[in-house]
RNA sequence: GCGGAUGUGGCGUAAUUGGUAGCCGCGUUAGACUUAGGAUCUAAUUCCUCCCGGAGUGGGGGUUCGAGUCCCCCCAUCCGCACCA
């Protein structure tokens, strides 16, 4: 019989399922070895052929490790909540709940099809009330605990509350003792690591919610490219910032890509330098500030009014001409003057109502107004002016510089457009200045000598620093300090398709309901839009209130602010399911905790994490945070979720476009007649109805009604397609859906063929032409297992020391690459390894029984039919991997290229036991060497074993 | 602007990590078997060529007996961040 996927694979699925293959215990002689693939998001799209490249990889390298005697958790599951089934549901009234079940009903289809090796018993639902117990639970914990700066920890808040008791410093004017429940709760918000607060966020209208900055990219929702803008509300965050230092070093322990590395670190933006208090010089006290010891903010009972500033360039100190405060300062009020009330009113309002865009597009716009006030620069006691720009950030350091035109490109521009004054610091080379108004643009470089410098003068930029900020320390007016461009995650959407809080609250004050009582469900809700009065979706529900006596919820009508109060409105984003759903597949089903000691003390984390690089600077950041939370709270039991990360690249889709006239829309014309771009549309039209970029003219008519009459344009009696490289998305008609191949071809043939294409990180386009090649190669495979008339014939005579050599050359090299992750050219190998036997018509059992087993990771299906046929009755999947036997590979003679200085070359041939003297010598007693030795003693003669001997004369 | 990566035939890619560049596959060409083939098999396929050879891994330089691989300078493309002081 001919190589029929269409029944191999079904049977053997089926034969998967019935015995449990997959299923993996938390136990085991065995060594462990976690591969985890990011889980998808079901969308209603359903899978393309771009989300199974990383699972593929994945399955091929849990497949290969069990093989070589691991117990390995491959778990897969859903990251259930999100914005899109939400979406749908404000428009068609769809309980999102329902669409998401569809959803998942069809991902799971489409992915048994393509014959995975998960675990299915252990799926994880991000919105199954059993899952999201424990992200409310972690929840809580995160409000419960604050960060320990001395220990470099989380503790439990109950700690600090102790140490207030204990110690009842003064705060802000009154003492711990004397604070009423309201105050003290409102103060310890400041440290609880899940805290509520006014900060600035990314709020967009259209969705109706917050975002978190990785959901943001050039002002517009990732998520609907919508507008966003800079609000202040009320919002629950992560204290993330608690954690930055640890989540840069935690990098150094962790296998990922450097390339990945750099983007976390960039993202975290760590940067060393100063706080300096700069003290006011306000024009109503005339007098010259004294020298600034004066003015120590701590120590000083009445401090003269000072703010502080963050710079990473103390040494540039000498070098302030200004001062720049960001329009939300809360010193502006302050210290604006009356005659320049009117106009830096009107500034800060144009500045704060100006959406992100508009202020991201106009970067290269100067913009700014003087306040009428002065500072003092506590080293040269010299009068500066202070300005409000908006190229200064509310959210970063203390959003207020000291401005040194001289070296900061952007106080350069500043400076320039205000004609404020210019003054040189530092040079490259020593005592050498040049007059700035005739630069061009800023010397911002790190390098070179202080100059125009007081007591730095001299020194190299780098010494300068630091005894500018050994001086400012000793002067109590500053300190060395780390700045981060984290942020702290904001944690609140006003979305209904989320995880509840499990927070009540009590005059004003939020109190987290018992963790017995856990989870708290999602209630019902009819209408998924915002309420009129703005509230989030959930103030649509009644049953949505918390009797503090009974613990329970109740109606929202019976909320007395006594015993009944209101819950949390809002709902957690999407990364708060899935920052800790890997530890929770070590133990999906344990009512009693997230995960067990015995669970986690035996998995660890996770071997190989496999996923998209475009989680970067969300996902993997949270997850790693949430991590080490766990760890400082001794659930986890390693600092680091993903020890080993591997991104596999996007798969892009191929567009193809016909060619609308723009004169006669009726008309499209041929890519090779457009003579004028301008003078036609391009259309993206559906690939399905294209073929190597010949459009099918009767399917392109009845595939859109506007296009049943059109006329076309031909070149050579054909339609011929333009085509891009763009994004798979279905308005794009460009998507490939992974089924249709699966059909056409078999799953083992797609998976191959995935790999195939290339390195498993690379982006690149989907292109379907070299998939014939790989399915040849299954049915030249499955040739090999049968004669002629197609039945099933292999022998069992001894193999040729050849076939060995084929057999074991295959084996080495399959091992070396899929430890290595190169899986396109364990593909080629097995090419090259199918065309030698079949040249040797080699059908002996000796050498396709391992060769069965070798390619079962890659394509299980067809490798459990054969391993069957072979006479096993136990699966392919609980064989042994082989391995390569050395002496099998060695040559009884070798090849030696030989070339003299590179000038002449050829090769001889000598015995494969050969030492380096015998080669040398052999070579230099052949007649060609003495010929062009000419009686002379080679100068040098290289020899690399086994490839090349060079002589130098 | 800053940071990271990549650049090899008509195309996707490979090269034992410094050792005969172009493996494997697609495509193309020729042939075999065929009623037929979109099945299978065989051969050729980097470019130029007076068929003797010559050039060649984005461009230029360097280190080396030897460079696709290492170093320096450009160029191009992709990705990430982007007024982060």
């Amino acid at each position: 019989m001919d190589y029929n996927f269409n029944e191999i694979e079904p049977k053997w699925q089926q034969y998967w399922r019935d015995q449990h293959t997959y299923h993996v215990e938390n136990k085991s002689d065995k060594p462990h070895f976690y591969v985890l693939d990011m889980f998808p998001y079901p969308s209603g799209a359903g899978l393309h052929v771009g989300h199974p490249l990383g699972y593929i990889a994945s399955d091929i390298y849990a497949r290969y490790k069990r093989l070589r005697g691991f117990n390995v958790l491959h778990p897969m599951g859903y990251d259930a909540y999100g914005l899109p089934a939400e979406q749908y549901a404000i428009q068609t009234g769809q309980h999102p709940a329902v669409t998401t079940e569809q959803n998942i009903a069809r991902y799971r289809e489409q992915l048994d099809k393509i014959g995975f090796s998960f675990d299915w018993d252990r799926e994880v639902r991000t919105c199954d009330p059993d899952y999201y117990k424990w992200t409310q639970w972690t929840f809580i914990q995160l409000f419960n605990h604050y960060y320990d700066e001395e220990q470099q920890k989380a503790r439990p808040i109950s700690e600090l509350v102790a140490k207030l008791d204990n110690e009842n410093p003064d705060i802000d004017g009154k003492k711990w003792s004397d604070m009423d429940e309201k105050e003290r709760q409102n103060y310890l918000m400041n440290f609880r690591l899940a805290y509520l607060a006014d900060i600035p966020v990314n709020w967009c209208a259209e969705l109706g919610t917050v975002l978190a900055n990785d959901e943001v990219v050039n002002g517009l929702s990732v998520r609907g490219g919508y507008p966003v803008e800079r609000k202040l509300m009320r919002q629950w965050s992560l204290r993330i910032t608690a954690y930055a230092q640890r989540l840069v070093d935690g990098l150094e322990q962790v296998e990922w890509s450097d390339s990945l590395k750099e983007i976390q670190r960039n993202w975290i933006g760590r940067s060393e330098g100063a706080a300096v208090w700069f003290p006011l010089d306000v024009p109503t006290n005339t007098n010259v500030l004294p020298g600034a010891q004066a003015y120590m903010p701590q120590f000083d009972p009445q401090p003269v009014p000072s703010f502080e500033i963050f710079t990473t360039r103390p040494d540039t100190i000498f070098g302030v001409t200004f001062m720049v405060l960001c329009p939300e300062h809360e010193l502006i009020e302050q210290i604006t003057t009356p005659e320049h009330k009117a106009e830096v009113e009107e500034y800060v309002t144009w500045a704060k109502n100006r959406s992100e865009r508009e202020r991201q597009a106009e970067v290269k716009k100067v913009s700014g107004v003087f306040t009428g006030a002065y500072a003092v620069n506590p080293l040269t006691e010299e009068r500066i002016p202070i300005y409000v720009s908006d190229y200064v950030l509310a959210g970063y350091g203390t959003g207020a510089i000291m401005a040194v035109p001289a070296h900061d490109s952007r106080d350069f521009a500043f400076a320039r457009h205000f004609n404020l004054p210019i003054r040189q610091v530092v040079s490259l080379e020593k005592d050498v200045t040049s007059d700035p108004a005739t630069w061009s643009e800023s010397m911002d470089a790190k390098t070179g000598y202080s100059v125009n410098s007081g007591f730095v003068t001299g020194m190299k930029v780098k010494e300068a620093m630091a005894a500018v900020i050994d001086k400012i320390e000793q002067m109590g007016i500053g300190h060395r300090t780390v700045n981060y461009r984290l942020r702290d995650a904001i944690f609140s959407r006003q979305r209904y398709w989320g995880e509840p809080f499990p927070i009540y609250y009590k005059e004003g004050i939020p109190y987290p309901i018992p963790e017995e009582c856990l989870p708290l469900q999602l209630p019902e809700i009819k209408d998924f839009k915002p309420t009129a009065t703005g509230e989030p979706p959930l103030g649509h529900a009644d049953m949505w209130a918390w009797d503090e006596t009974n613990k329970r919820i109740v109606s929202k009508s019976l909320i007395d602010n006594k015993t009944i109060f209101p819950l949390e409105l809002s709902t957690m984003p999407g990364f708060a399911g899935s920052s800790g759903y890997y530890l929770r597949y070590m133990d999906p089903r344990n009512d009693k905790e997230y995960f067990s000691h015995q669970a986690v003390g035996y998995w660890q984390n996770v071997d190989l994490y496999v996923g998209g690089a475009e989680h970067g600077t969300g996902h993997l950041i949270y997850a790693r945070f949430w991590n080490k939370f766990l760890f400082d709270i001794g659930l986890a039991v390693k600092e680091e979720p993903f020890q080993k990360l591997v991104n596999q690249g996007m798969i892009q889709g191929r567009s193809s476009f016909v060619y609308r006239s723009k004169a006669d829309n009726k008309l499209f014309v041929s890519k090779g007649l457009v003579k004028d771009p301008d003078s036609v549309t391009p259309i993206h039209v559906d690939i399905n109805i294209v073929d190597n970029d010949i459009l099918d003219i009767e399917r392109f008519r009845q595939w859109r009604p506007e296009f049943a009459d059109a006329r076309f344009e031909l070149e050579d009696g054909k339609y011929i397609c333009g085509w891009e490289i763009e994004k798979m998305s279905k308005s794009m008609f460009n998507v490939q859906n992974p089924d249709d191949l699966v059909a056409r071809y078999g799953a083992d043939t797609l998976r191959m063929y995935e790999m195939f294409l290339g390195p498993v990180e690379q982006a690149k386009p989907w292109d379907t032409k070299g998939i014939e090649g790989v399915f040849r190669f299954f049915k030249k495979f499955w040739r090999l297992f049968h004669d002629d008339s197609n039945t099933f014939a292999v022998s069992d005579e001894n193999p040729t020391k050849e076939e060995l050599k084929i057999l074991h050359q295959t084996i080495k090299k399959v091992t070396d690459d899929i430890e290595r992750f190169s899986f396109n050219t364990s593909v080629s190998t097995f090419m090259i390894c199918a065309n030698d036997l079949a040249s040797l018509k080699c059908n002996k059992r000796a050498i396709l029984e391992p060769l069965t087993v070798l390619i079962a990771p890659f394509a299980p299906h067809i490798a459990e039919e054969l391993w069957h046929l072979l006479g096993n009755t136990e699966s392919v999947c609980t064989a042994q991997w082989p391995q390569y036997d050395e002496h099998q590979l060695v040559e009884d003679s070798f090849t030696y290229p030989v070339s003299f200085n590179g000038k002449m070359r050829f090769t001889i041939e000598l015995p494969a036991n050969c030492t380096q003297d015998d080669a040398v010598a052999a070579v230099k007693g052949l007649p060609e060497t003495q010929k062009w030795l000419a009686g002379k003693e080679p100068k040098k003669i290289i020899f690399v074993p086994k490839r090349i001997i060079n002589i130098v004369c």
